[in-house]
DNA sequence: TTTTTATTTAGATATTTTTCTAAATATCAA
DNA sequence: TTGATATTTAGAAAAATATCTAAATAAAAA
């Protein structure tokens, strides 16, 4: 909800390599997962963060979730840069 | 030098405040330190890993440690959301 | 209904991070 | 040169993080 939640979830390698994965569409927990050589424990905790920080957002389709990016949240980054680079 | 390392950089609420001080033009580590309430080996620590993520720069001066804002390591990232984004 | 599949939650451990105090280094002033 | 000031480095403790295994929940399939 605030930068510190942005940034901190956008700091884990692994975190970041879901939000690229999510930039070509949805996918479910389960398809994620099996990019990564970590159990699906662990990368559940990650799709957590990522959804706390409002990256993400899940969706339940009976016995699947389905994530997608939400980049709004990134649009508040954007301007918080900027805004540092005293472009704005 | 890589994503990681500014991502975590900017993601401690002290570090992002400190780069806000020094949107407003150069300042040494002990005008930076009486912005905080923590010791100079703390924001000293603080100020190693702005510089080691490429955020700022620190020139010597005498006595002083002139710190500065670096925005390119910035533009890296702007690329990289803007790419998340799918604007690019 | 029972079993299987998809996902999360709980609890534990190892690593990393933040912060402190104390000591080290470098420069300036007396 | 001696003493004071500015800053960093070293080492330690507490808190946060990433990961695992095992258990819980929920939906689908048999």
């Amino acid at each position: 909800m605030a930068f510190g939640d942005t940034f901190k979830a956008l700091s884990d390698p692994t975190r970041r390599e879901i939000l690229n994965l999510l930039k070509d569409g949805p996918l479910s927990a389960g398809e994620i997962v099996s990019h990564f050589p970590m159990t699906g424990a662990t990368i559940s905790h990650h799709l957590s963060i990522l959804q706390q920080a409002g990256i993400i957002d899940g969706e339940k389709k009976g016995k699947y979730i389905y994530y997608t990016l939400n980049t709004t949240v990134m649009d508040d980054i954007l301007r918080w840069i900027l805004e540092l680079k005293g472009e704005n």
